[in-house]
This record gives structure tokens, sequence and C-alpha cells, in this order.
DNA sequence: ATTAGCACTCAACGCGAGTGAGTGCTAATG
DNA sequence: CATTAGCACTCACTCGCGTTGAGTGCTAAT
């Protein structure tokens, strides 16, 4: 929109930025003379930056503090500025050790990413896990727990394992499961979690005629068993490292913080707007969705194994993040879970 | 130990831990003979004040301050003065309504559990799942997901189900399967979890002689699958409440906590030491274990079904909480997760 | 034994001067 | 004409200081 920036403003808008995320201290023009070797006085440096703050890149707290970045100034950073680090191999190793994950539930292994991306990012880490609807249906199995009581397994094509106690209204026999699991399992593999729902709903409905007696029982079972949304699950890990950024020592900020964090529901909404588009996402400041996490930027990415479970995973920190360092940590995660889910299945 | 309160005494420790339960505020002489109708003279009660400071029961901030409870004060108001009110209705009703349980899985049903003590409470709540290791063996399943790849099923007697994915070096056929399950299931209900570990032990030590294929590889099987411990869960809810109180708005205090419920070990240790004791335990202040949790109060209650799976949950809050409050939400809410536990069976 | 009276203590609050980092403007400079 | 030196100005922040008031402990009177 505006007149592209020379390279001098974008010098020394990167400086600041990078300062400032280092410090958490508005930027004067003498610092930044200091700490970097451009050959300009800070009575240059002064102008570029009064431009700057024209521009909207800049903002001063007040007449005699230093600069900091606006949101605006942190975009363009990270869209034009930014050169994304290799993920250093020490991080890499440690992620990579592949033992930690050993034989670990699905769930235990989303625990222990959050507690990765937190450890290594500093920051707070975010785990959606896969959405079980939108998982593709492999296999259902039933199994007989007392009279009356059923326990139902779902597996999904990329392994996810999914169980329910149903009570269905009749006592099967083991031999009528048999059947009726071998009828579904030869029905129903290949669509999504949510197909199988609407295809069970249209078998249901036009019953009557077509369907024989063990298939009119095998759909109404597997329909209680699909009954009830599966409630996201969503793991946070490290949220102390939010009251750790000095960005959020007031006591204000640190609870609107902490409510957000708690409440998972917002946390979905959050992830799920990543959820579409490939690749890493950044939401910085006021531009992610809701003012719900006002100084806070995300950083996302989602996660698939070849056979489609999808999840996503990121990062979220105060607007002054590291971004160099967050973002291909997040986007190595990223893969890293897509290769763990491919080998679960 | 000293010399027992008289009456008067008494009334006036009283009076003052419940006012500063109620503002968090130091609490002066004369604000007692307000607020309370003792026919006496604020002289008085300051002579009475003094001695139950030389007695340890109060502690003054500063010489021209108000007193506030020491910890020995509070567990003498804890132990002697407080009478547990019954729960008030609305919250009997709001645990009662049980449809919030219908349909949940365990996990689910532990969430929600810390949800309504957090909610009704105000403070922080606590939940740590049956542990698995204790819980009576009622039933194995195995389920094949692919070549190679079993799925493994406990479920307890109190109906708690766990399943894990393992992978035995042979590819074993459904007929074969059912036998193992079989003999399986004939040999180990009844057993903890932690018992069967150590049958499968010996019966593999001493295998050669006694055991037939079809035994041997019954029990590889479940040596397998029982293998690596299973982590402890806790459900922590509303941590922010934690942050509201008055009594953690400096910046260490808070960070101190909020590790704290971060880190399900230490939780674990916690909520561990209640566990055996029945009936609502209460930790005041330094008393509990560790200076962990600084500044705190655990209450805490172990629920179990009839059929003996063993949890603990509980309210953790600034030692100025509500004891009269807390108490009987912990109780009834123990005894209301043990009926659920009995009906999941 | 209780209480009124009084001197004393000390955190909290408000105020004003001093400090210094940083700015914007203007005039000099290569 | 862009850059720079110089300078007056702004304003958050800190520190010291007197004031205030809630609350105490002690003593003497009831």
């Amino acid at each position: 929109m505006d007149a592209p920036l020379n390279e001098r403003s974008q010098n020394i808008l990167e400086a600041i930025v990078e300062d400032y995320i280092h410090t958490a201290e508005p930027i004067g023009s003498r610092a930044i003379t200091k700490r970097h070797a451009f050959d300009l006085s800070p009575a240059t440096v002064r102008n570029v930056m009064a431009d700057l703050e024209e521009m909207g890149f800049l903002a001063s707290p007040h007449t005699s503090a230093g600069r900091i970045p606006t949101d605006k100034g942190y975009q363009y950073y990270v869209e034009s500025l930014l050169q994304v680090r290799d993920l250093p191999e020490e991080f890499r190793h440690s992620l990579e050790d592949s033992s930690r994950f050993a034989g670990k539930s699905m769930e235990e292994v989303m625990q222990e990413v959050g507690n990765l991306l937190s450890g290594i990012s500093k920051y707070t880490g975010l785990v959606m896990a896969p959405r079980f609807n939108s998982t593709i249906f492999r296999q259902i199995e039933f199994v007989r727990l007392s009279q009356g009581r059923l326990l139902v397994i779902f597996v999904s094509e990329s392994g996810l394992i999914q169980n329910k106690v149903i009570e269905p209204g009749i006592d099967f026999s083991q031999r009528e499961l048999e059947s009726i699991t071998n009828y579904l399992n030869h029905q129903l593999p290949g669509m999504t979690i949510t197909q199988v729902r609407e295809r069970i709903a249209v078998e249901l409905r036009e019953e009557k005629t077509r369907l024989n007696k063990l298939q009119k029982q095998a759909f109404e079972l597997s329909d209680k068993a699909l009954q009830g949304d599966v409630a996201e699950q969503v793991y946070v890990a490290g949220t102390s490292r939010m009251l750790e950024q000095p960005d959020f020592t007031s006591h204000d900020s640190m609870m609107k913080i902490m409510r957000t964090l708690e409440s998972k529901q917002q946390l979905i909404e959050l992830l799920d707007s990543s959820q579409s588009a490939g690749g890493v996402q950044i939401f910085i400041g006021s531009q992610s969705s809701d003012a719900k996490i006002e100084g806070c930027s995300l950083i996302t990415a989602p996660f698939s194994g070849q056979k489609g479970a999808v999840g996503t995973l990121g990062v979220i920190g105060p607007v002054r993040m590291n971004y160099s360092q967050v973002i291909p940590i997040v986007d190595f995660t990223a893969s890293l879970v897509g290769r763990l889910l491919d080998r679960e299945s």
C-alpha cells in the first residue's frame, strides 16, 4: 500500500524489532547506532524512525521513550525481513529422540509433543489432536463387558483408537457380534467418521425393505456407538512460560491469558482457523481472530500422516516473540508428528 | 500442648480467622468488636490477641497492623472451631445433575469433575484418576489391527478401560487369539494389575516344564501388554482461580504456584499422601509435605467404587481458604464420584 | 478483670526536586 | 541535498520527606 521501504529503513526497522524482541524495552536512536554497525549518526536514525512511525510501523509509548514495533511493524518484519534460521542440531536431536514416544498412547504422545514445543521454544505449546470425526474409518470391534454392556472400538486408517461403552437394549451373543463386526468392517472402511454417520442415518431411515435383521442390528449398534460428539482434545504445555514474559507483568493481562489458555473451547477456535491452510501460519497480535489473546502471537502448523488424520500444533507467546527461532521449531515438529502418525498405523 | 483456650479466646480466634478469610486483610481489635457482638472493649480484645500471638496462633505483619492467623491458628480453627456446614442445595443439585456425565469416557468425567470442583469452590480443582496398577483385573481382549499389530484391552473390575498397541513377534490367527483370551480370562480375574504382573513373571521364569505352547504364548503376550508403567493421570481445573487470590499477587508466588500446578509429578506426590487415609484430609500451609506449595492449603478426599478402583480428588487454594465451604464440597464430590464408578461397571 | 486514655510505631500516600534517556528542530557541513 | 552536530525540551522514574491514620502496648482508673 505505502511506498516500499528503502533498504536503510528496512535495516533499521529490522534492528529495532530484533533488539526489542531481545530486550523488551523501547529502543532509542542511540542504542541502535551502538549495537549495530550502521555508519549513521543517531540523528539520521531518528529521522528514519520518525518516518517509520508515521507509516505505522513503530510507536512510542511516550515522547521521551524509544520506539517499539507496532503489530504492523512485526508483520512487515516477519513477511519481508525475517530470514528463518535452520533448526539448531541440538533441538533437532532432542525432538527426534523418538525413544520419548516409544510405546506411548496417542494422548501421551500429544502431551509430550506439547512439552517439547514449550521446552524448546520457551513459550507455551499447544497441540490439538487429530479430529476424530474427520479420521478415516478402518475397523470396528465389539467386546462384551457384562450383561448388556458393550465396549466399542474404532480404529482409524492412521491408527488412532477411540473407544466407548454402550448399552444396547439387546444382549448379543459372541457369534452375533462377530457377524455384525464382519459386516460393518466390510461396509464402512474408507469413509470418514462423519460420512459413516450419514450413511448410517440413511440406512436406518429406509431400512425396512432391504436390510435383513443382522444388517439392521449392525447399523443400530454403530449408530449408538457414534452418538454424541467426541470432544476435541487440546493439550497445553508450559502455561507458566507466559507469566515469565515481561510483556505480561500486569495482573490483568496475566489473568486474561491464563483464562484463555484454560478454555479448551477458545483454543480450539484459535487452532481451527489454521487447520485448513497447509504449512506454518503466523498470527500477529490483534490480527489473530479475536481479541481473546490480546498482545499475543500464535504460530501454528497442521500435521497429518499420509493417511489423513489431521491435527494442529503451535506455539503461543507475546507479540514480542522470537519468530526466527520459533517458526522452524513449529515447522519441524509438525512434520515430525506427521511421521509419527504414519509409524503408528 | 499449651493450656487449652478458654471460650472467649476461642471466640475471638474464630472471629479473626473468619474475618481474615473474608477480607484478606489484617484484623484489628476495633474491627472485631464492631463486626461481632462480643460485649468487650477493643482494649480487652487486644489483651486476648496478645495472648493468642504469644501462643503462636496469630502473627502481626508489623507493629501497627492488625493480626493474621498463623498456620497453627488455621489448624486450631479447622480442628476445633469450625463447624462444617451442609452443602447448599444448589451445589448438591449441580453436582448430582448426572446428565453431565452421561456417556462420557473416564477421562472426560474426571475433567468434568475437576471443573465442577473448581467452579463451585472458586478455587483450583484437582482430580487424580484411579491408579491403573491397583485396579482389579476382570477381562482382557485382543484385537488384530494389521499384520503383527495387536490392540490389547484391559477392563478392570470397576469398569475402567485401558488399551495399548503392541507388536508381538508372531502373527497370531484369530482363533489362536481367542484361545489365549479365554485362557487368560480364566486365569487372571480377581488380582490387581500389579499382582498380575508378578504372576506373569513367575510363570515365565519357571515355564519350560508345565506350560503348553498356548499358555506360554498367552503369558508372553500379556507380559508385553503390561510392560511400561501407566502414567498417572492428574486433571487440574481452574488454575486461573489461583491468580484471582489476593494472597498471590506477587509475581514470584504466582510463578511458583503455576509451575507446581503444571508439574503432574509434584501433584501426584501431593495427592498420593492422602490416598491411604480415608475421608477428607486437610493440609494447611507448610504442614503439607513440601514447601512446594508455600502459602497453600490442600483439601483432599479419596474416592472409590465398591469394587476398589481408588483415586483422589481435592481442592487447592490459599491457606486463607474458606474451609467451611470447601470441606463439604470435597467430601460430597468424592462420594459422588464413587457412586459414578459403581454405575459404570 | 475490664476499660479509658495516651504515647508510640510504621506502612501507605502524596508531593516535589532531581535525573537521564530520548526526542524534535535547526543550523552547519561535505 | 542528505547527513550530522548541537541544543532545548519532554516526561517517566526515583528518591527523600513530611503527613496521615490504623493499630498497638502500657498504665492508671473503674
